[in-house]
DNA sequence: CGCAATATTCAACTGTGCTGAATAAAACGC
DNA sequence: GCGTTTTATTCAGCACAGTTGAATATTGCG
């Protein structure tokens, strides 16, 4: 395609490396099926054929090129401290700020992707609920937890993941605001009998 | 391809209605990539083509075909009539009912690609956040059948499109035990002052 | 040095969604 | 009833997608 002289290159340019870096490009400005494959090669002036034998297929360079782990967990350590009443707002705010931070456009298309909604999973489910039913204790603690990261999961998948227009306007103080009953209530309101 | 003669065939079959048939059958069973146009062509035994007149795109039989789905919540109709008291209960009834219902086998990891994700996108936020607003009234209705919203689609996510164990293991009428008090109050708390 | 492993380009294959022309039945006006 | 327009269908094929196999030049190891 672009006469650059068949066969192995001089020196040792990481181009795996460069590949990645347009394909990270692309795919979030224009989401995985708005981004070809040779659209990447091109912008890192290489043969299409290369991100095959790099990435094995265009899901493999997806998953390698967006490996933004989705959480970071100190805010999560500030919020699970203090007394129980303000704890929904402190959850809430960790989720909106530690999301909002993250850059401006839609990177969340990240999690169509089958291994990062795992890893996205794997993260509600062993790290998030065990935290909160920890912090709860008392009965019903595994219950609560339950019910409050459906919540937050709820928050974060219509806010950022699937972001609702209506959901994903809101300021933070908002969310707050609004989602904040709702999860008070998960997280404290007396379980009806079984 | 499947020599049917050229032209309008006779009498007036109504081949719309089987294609979409097909379409939803082959969407539900591998995904909106998974599923080619032409399958759904040869599922309804039918040219390739036909499905671009009539639907426009392959977006567009998407959309139309799985819109029958959706619609098919005559459930949340039900969910919509009777007191306020009952409201969350009737909700969470018909969300499960709804869901619990579709194939046994994971089609759900099927809802994984950015048109699903899109499709489901809309219905909650042109479809269900209207009509419970509507159905709530009064001041903050809007805001109130947000945070709805937020904790319904968090339910349908964390139990069904990227299930966590704790939650998808719930039996319905744990369901609504748990998410009850957290969707009562997002539905009918008062929501503090600005 | 010799030779395998590696990194790259090129050409091409298969399959995709979609379009334009051809065609036949239906629907409609008179 | 008949002529015209509208609708529903098949067929052939284009443009582009992701991927593969062969050819080739470079590195790195013994």
């Amino acid at each position: 395609m672009l006469n650059k002289t068949r066969g192995r290159p001089r020196g040792n340019p990481d181009t795996k490396a460069r590949i990645a870096e347009a394909a990270r490009e692309l795919f979030l400005a224009h989401g995985y099926k708005g981004t070809t494959v040779r659209a990447v090669a091109a912008a890192a002036s290489v043969d299409s054929a290369l991100i095959s034998y790099h990435f094995g297929s265009k899901q493999g360079l997806f998953g390698q090129s967006l490996n933004l782990l989705c959480v970071e967990s100190t805010a999560l350590d500030q919020a699970l401290q203090g007394d129980q009443a303000g704890l929904a707002d402190r959850l809430l705010t960790s989720v909106t700020s530690l999301w909002d931070a993250t850059e401006p456009t839609e990177n969340r298309m990240a999690l169509q992707d089958a291994d990062t909604m795992r890893a996205f999973r794997d993260y509600l489910e062993s790290e998030l609920l065990v935290r909160i039913a920890e912090f709860l204790g008392g009965p019903d603690a595994t219950e609560r937890a339950t019910a409050a990261v459906g919540v937050i999961g709820g928050l974060i998948f219509t806010r950022y993941l699937n972001p609702i227009r209506s959901i994903a306007a809101l300021p933070s103080a908002e969310v707050r605001r609004i989602f904040g009953p709702a999860l008070r209530a998960a997280l404290h309101a007396r379980v009806r009998q079984r």
